[in-house]
DNA sequence: AAAACACTTGAATAGTTGTTCAAATGTTCA
DNA sequence: TGAACATTTGAACAACTATTCAAGTGTTTT
């Protein structure tokens, strides 16, 4: 094994709890609905609401909970509120489960 | 947005509750752990539980989720039973959430 | 055959979580 | 100012989940 990856691998030990919390947070049918639309781009609660099927309160509560996770911001524009995605590391992390899933 | 990037889309869209799914089994501190020293080693079940700090009867009720999503596999040599991960994509995916959470 | 060991399984339970409903906040427009 | 709209918030409830305990299976060893 190579030093690097020992010292990669000693990182992820640090971080496991946090990696646990994000995984959590991905792991739940409406709020990957939500990471996914907001991925194609910005949008307010009410069409998030729309395009998700459930009620813009539930989705509201669910914008919270990725929004403390830094996976998303928001930008306010009058009435409205303008989700779109936070992070970068989204797509990606979408992108490998993606291979995973498929198989 | 490039014609490789919709496709890659519309297969997210088609795979969403599958890639809930494995995040949700991702997203325990428990199966994180097994998933992390697994990474390192193949172990069986006593050492795991030794490592994690639960009891075997709990490490098993993990294993078993983990092994039904494909992400680790088993090998049995007399009374023991050896876990290791069943998935290059989960230190992908590891790595990806780790830049995560670093920040 | 029986004891010892490794692991699995099922039931029970305590804790967590996602949604809905109802009410509240804040903004725009007549 | 008041009505209409978008969003947020809190409480309540139903559904789910992780762990423990106790019992069971299967393997080795004496």
């Amino acid at each position: 094994m190579d030093i690097n990856d020992i010292k990669e691998q000693m990182e992820i030990d640090d971080y496991i709890e946090d990696m646990a919390d994000l995984f959590k947070v991905l792991g739940d049918k409406t709020r990957t609905k939500i990471l996914a639309v907001l991925e194609k781009q910005e949008l307010n609660v009410s069409s998030i609401s729309e395009v998700v099927g459930l009620q813009s309160s539930a989705i509201s509560h669910q914008l919270r909970v990725l929004r403390q996770s830094k996976l998303i911001k928001a930008r306010k524009v009058g009435k409205e509120v303008f989700y779109s995605l936070d992070d970068e590391h989204v797509s990606l992390i979408f992108k490998c489960a993606l291979e995973h899933v498929k198989e």
